[in-house]
DNA sequence: CACATAACGTCAACCCTGTTGGCATAAGCT
DNA sequence: AGCTTATGCCAACAGGGTTGACGTTATGTG
């Protein structure tokens, strides 16, 4: 219903002088990502937002079908900032980390658009627009296109995934029940030795890994593994881009 | 303040005669899996749980203190069925690959329990035991500690972290948001090769892959840099296992 | 200008969620 | 018996998303 605002509401400008603000959806997309910013996954409610923009929380229906329309707008957004500035550098490896990581920071940043992002699709620009890039960079240093595709899906899949895992393990109410150093320390090191040997061998290890996230690991993983798949099936070094 | 019933009133068999059942954690959890098996992730809510048991939704928080706890008993459990019956081959990397898809399953059948288990440390048996054997295939094959505490964290959140993801996929209520090969054809086909050259080329196979999850290629690419990793450490075959 | 119409904002309500305190009863212990 | 603990239910609270009725404002048209 709020698909006829969308196309004709845009331009004109209207003022209201004594009902409240005026809104719109740079206004609404904006005051969420400052709200998600500011109190994390929990603080973009349809109330909360309703509040922080000084208006009923109903107002926003006006503007959008439902807050899953709302959030995959925001995801557009968001993917549109991860990938701003980014420009090639030549090394395919090293640009598809550069992009990853900061895909998963964007998303790590407000998690609730990431599931949203890799579940469905939005078919809005900047998601597209990303897309296009990774594949480029893929296309470009020679992977042939099945693998081209196989290492996209997973590769961005994999950000999303850990961006949105990440996000929910940093949004946790309470601190007790988070992993810190000291709780791994407490958990792992009191184990028995003779019924978990590996764990408590490596527990030092352990606690000091565990709380980071292991994004960069795996990305470093995925990276390493079709590089060296392109390696093994083109030896004398990167193959010229296709079309 | 459930905790006290938690030590005594396990061996404890009482009978309520007029009141309602018999109630146990044993018969929640149990109930709580069926709910999640049969609705999905949006059909473990207190209030269902209770209908689902025949008692009041209160009920249950004389049994977990809030549905935080409940849940982390459930992952628990999953944990425990995701490896139970597994047993090693000898090939480390075809053992970890079957333990990869098993968590992933299991969680992806009953996703919310993923997310916290990556996030918290619930210091449960099965979950620790889980840990303890994949730290062995992992050291068991040679690969030195820090490198085995590299792998286990990337592996074990890479298979949570995808099956939240999948999971989110899954049950995300309009069919017509989500991304079927359909709606794949009609988003990608139609992008001018111009602005899209790399998308339209490899349209087709994006349409044969997006729909299924990403996880088996992902956790493929993880264990190839994994044996890669060792195989150029200890190139003369495979270490043995220390202490 | 006046009028009709669409856009926009508010209010109150509905149904869902997790959670808590008070109260009644059954079970176990002394 | 009595006393304590363990349950279970009921009603309520705070907070989610969403909707429909209603009034006001802005715009388009004569």
């Amino acid at each position: 219903m709020a698909k006829k605002v969308v196309q004709e509401g845009e331009r004109r400008r209207r003022r209201r002088t004594k009902q409240g603000l005026v809104l719109s959806h740079d206004l609404i997309i904006e005051t969420a990502l400052r709200l998600l910013r500011e109190h994390g996954a929990q603080g973009l409610t349809a109330r909360r937002l309703g509040l922080a923009l000084g208006a009923d929380p109903s107002t926003v229906y006006r503007y959008f079908d439902g807050m899953d329309d709302l959030i995959l707008a925001l995801a557009d957004e968001l993917m549109g900032r991860a990938v701003s500035g980014w420009s090639t550098t030549g090394d395919w490896r090293r640009d598809l980390r550069e992009l990853g990581l900061r895909i998963h920071a964007t998303y790590l940043a407000h998690p609730q658009a990431a599931v949203l992002t890799a579940a469905r699709v939005s078919g809005r620009s900047q998601e597209i627009a990303a897309d296009e890039a990774i594949l480029g960079l893929l296309r470009g240093a020679g992977f042939p296109d099945p693998s081209a595709v196989r290492i996209y899906h997973a590769f961005i899949d994999q950000a999303l995934a850990f961006a949105a895992l990440d996000a929910a393990t940093l949004t946790l109410p309470e601190p007790a029940l988070r992993a810190d150093r000291t709780i791994w320390r407490a958990t792992y090191a009191r184990l028995p030795e003779r019924t978990h040997p590996n764990i408590t061998a490596v527990a030092d290890l352990l606690a000091g890994q565990m709380n980071s996230s292991a994004f960069p690991v795996a990305l470093d993983l995925l990276l390493a593994s079709a590089a060296a798949d392109l390696a093994s099936a083109a030896p004398g070094g990167r193959a010229g881009g296709g079309g």
